[in-house]
DNA sequence: TTGTATGCGTTATCAA
DNA sequence: TTGATAACGCATACAA
């Protein structure tokens, strides 16, 4: 059977379209009779608004697109849940896509969500991401965009993330007055800018606490593949016996792949050598020994976000101008076992 | 800027709308002179079609909608991957909505996504949900719906699944050959198919091996918060003095939450109690010790799930019948440590 | 090969 | 207070 429309109901009561239309929204310019009697009928016939139709006349989808790098990722997935949390709650429903940390992909995608109309659009870039003219052209759309956690400082739009450099800082820091001082860091990608802070924030932390920084103690994790990434460079850390006392590694699961690695060959943690993670994943507080970490606050950079970017939609549809925003998430430090 | 319509095109090219429509599809009633002009323009114009208008004109909109418990979950996110990928695949998009376990919620989420005129949708049942009139009251508005995971098998529709039962079964065999025979079990909340059938999978293996059924080892855990369950229970199960020598999980997370217990408490893994999970989360596979599991496929399973969806959307637009189908797929037992 | 007319379901304008 | 008409952007049956 056929969605029941306005035109169903117009017939029926032997009104016209527009009445049913304008009762159904509860406009003042209609006789409360024959508005209570389209109410009435619609909700006999359960009638249920076409969205689709909607959508085409007033030019919005209550939609908004989101792409992040890939969701079976606990940090990404609490920002997922933030993010729908906040949309629903303005009537927005949410799509998501992933990058797949590829910058093509990431293109596509993003094609993908305005070719669908999306009213706003949600991102955290790709490992690969260096230019964002794609990000750009989408903004001269006027569709509005907030890109979080993984952003590019140059782009013109609001930005939720944290302070990685303070946060690495703070946590290079601990393990300093904790007593190590030949502190190793197990980095991300070359790209990314919170790769880059965090590591900007342990060579700042050395420098403050006169600690020389020596760039061979550096370990590049890049292969996309965390977990292993830590593993392999903990193994070569140890055969090249660089005699560090801790490491910082910039995500947890790749701190967990060393505290596995150090676990399988003997190393004692922290004794030997302790592990300072980031982001603090639940895993971290089960493994042992229970990991230190940085906590980034997920569900509220998604929920946040949200926010900013429902709001923008609102603003440029009331055609009232806005300013884009700098929200940066305070972090903190969780200290388990590990150090 | 107004985006580009087909309108913007026939005026330029002083053609009908109709024209630049069907020279866009790639129809074979124009001529390839004008169809050229019509793409190098569009292209140059950087006409992207409005998927709305589209949307309303073949009412389709190629978008599905996925009704999960919760997303930050492991086996969840990577069904959701699998899903998005094999309805990109399709040229769909994908809504997500969560339940969180609860059936109110669900409903709600539901009209949602029928308010929103997808064209089919994917679920897996909240814990609540006993009865399932909101769903086949959307099957009857010819929008196909596909449950997987947590099924109720009494739904008239496509379903994906595992068989619960047997890998349960299977899980238990596995320890009472290696030696343990007084096996408890920590179950999941009442209503859930699987979680009946894990415990009759358990229940069974046990009857085939002739060891009595003790309905004191049986350990609810229903608060919604399985690591605490299973941490809390495994707690209790130490002070009763049970003497068990095994336990049989629902979960990896509620047997991860065994194992910290135990951890703590000086329990030997699996020496004193040995510890069997179900779903085989990563976490499992670094926790110490690392824990025997049943290998789920969720990636898979969404992805199946999707094909089935799209098939039937096909179907059903196409005017072709159809029947319902109900996929098991396959689990196998990975052993580790903990056992 | 091209174009006209119509409709998808809703909303907004304006006249009655 | 009500309704006729047009429009949103596109696609299709049918006529030219």
């Amino acid at each position: 059977m056929k969605p029941i429309t306005q035109k169903d109901i117009a017939l029926e009561l032997n009104i016209s379209v527009t009445t049913v239309s304008k009762a159904l929204k509860g406009m003042k310019d209609v006789s409360s009779s024959t508005k209570e009697s389209v109410l009435k009928l619609a909700e006999k016939m359960n009638y249920v608004p076409n969205s689709v139709a909607v959508n085409l006349r007033t030019r919005q989808t209550k939609t908004i697109g989101v792409i992040i790098p890939t969701i079976v990722h606990q940090f990404f997935s609490k920002v997922i849940d933030g993010i729908i949390e906040e949309a629903e709650k303005h009537g927005y429903l949410v799509i998501t896509l992933q990058s797949n940390e590829n910058y093509e992909f990431e293109k596509k995608q993003l094609q993908l969500l305005i070719q669908k109309r999306v009213d706003g659009i949600l991102i955290s870039l790709s490992n690969q991401t260096q230019y964002c003219e794609h990000l750009t052209e989408i903004s001269n759309k006027n569709v509005p965009i907030v890109v979080f956690d993984k952003i590019n400082k140059l782009l013109n739009c609001s930005k939720v993330f944290i302070d990685d450099q303070k946060a690495a800082y703070e946590a290079v820091t601990f393990l300093i007055n904790k007593g190590y001082h030949r502190i190793a860091h197990f980095r991300g990608s070359l790209m990314p800018q919170n790769s880059i802070d965090r590591f900007l924030g342990y060579k700042k932390a050395l420098n403050d606490h006169g600690i020389p920084f020596d760039d061979s103690l550096v370990y590049l994790c890049d292969n996309n593949n965390d977990f292993e990434d830590g593993y392999n460079n903990a193994q070569k850390l140890l055969e090249e016996n660089k005699n560090v006392d801790a490491i910082f590694a910039i995500t947890d699961l790749i701190a967990v792949g060393i505290l596995k690695c150090f676990n399988d060959n003997g190393v004692k943690i922290p004794k030997d050598i302790a592990v300072f993670g980031f982001s603090d994943w639940f895993m971290s507080t089960v493994v042992t020994p229970s990991l230190s970490s940085v906590i980034q606050p997920g569900f509220e950079m998604g929920r946040k976000a949200t926010e900013i970017l429902i709001d923008e939609i609102t603003n440029l549809n009331a055609n009232k101008p806005y300013s884009y925003q700098n929200i940066v998430l305070p972090t903190s430090l969780v200290i388990r076992n590990s150090t």
